[in-house]
DNA sequence: TTACTTGTGTAATAATATAACGCCAAAGTT
DNA sequence: AACTTTGGCGTTATATTATTACACAAGTAA
């Protein structure tokens, strides 16, 4: 699996979808995505959950389950690659995407000795980011 | 930490979904228990999730993010341990849970050494247990 | 007594997500 | 060309999940 290939071609509300989320620089909901796009014509939920989910099933978007949102997958111009786990500061929003090849290899070993056929892993941790903690 | 100590006293309603979800054996959404009780007399929403509040806060009960749904910690008699991993199947909606302490361990390394102030750690693992992919 | 806390009941509403319909354009046939 | 298939699109309505706001009751600490 390439980390870095080129996008698929994305269709007008996907690319604008992508768009806002890029922009963002963080994750948004899909109203908050909506209510950004309205300008662009958006008039309606399923326009961006239709898109999300293209932009998911290509890689570019991660969803975060804890917060029901989206976020533009860290790696310029990806376009899919191995499973990610999300740091998520709770003081400022921050998400920080990271690789864990690792323990996500351990939980890989656990279900094949289980004979559990993963198709998708989720790893969220929830907490208070470096910035937030010395601030206070 | 304790891994099967006494439970905490609950509450009528705690302890009315919390006995809803240990009787599914598997997870609910809390509007299905709600349906579940109200023979008990629950009429809102609220009131479940108050309770969930609760007893998640007691560790007895894990929510699953990707579902929206509570479980009941397979733990019996359970008040509160580290770290769980969940393993859900996408046929038949079983769910195990598992403690991969290594796994958890190496994600633990990553967010200490970038000073993240980790609160809460949520791992699911989505795909199709054994069962349901011998059955075909 | 007062004040404070915790749990409760209820109504209303907010936030997130999907179903069902029909239209259109591109691409591949025959 | 006509026909079909496919994918995306727009719209309305609805389903599902979760919270806000307000009032009350019981316990307990001062």
């Amino acid at each position: 699996m390439t980390a870095h290939a080129s996008h698929p071609e994305l269709t007008k509300n996907q690319a604008l979808v992508f768009g806002s989320l890029s922009d963002a620089g963080g994750p948004l909901t899909a109203y908050a995505i909506l209510d950004l796009l309205r300008e662009n014509g958006f008039r309606a939920p399923l326009q961006v959950y239709r898109a999300l989910d293209k932009l998911v099933e290509y890689g570019m978007v991660h969803r975060l389950e804890s917060l029901n949102a989206f976020v533009a997958c860290s790696h310029k111009g990806c376009s899919g690659h191995g499973t990610a786990a999300f740091a998520i500061c709770e003081k400022c929003g921050d998400v920080r995407e990271f690789t864990p090849d690792e323990a996500i290899s351990l939980l890989r070993n656990w279900t094949e000795s289980r004979g559990f056929q993963l198709s998708r892993t989720t790893i969220e941790l929830r907490g208070t980011c470096k910035n937030c903690s010395v601030a206070n």
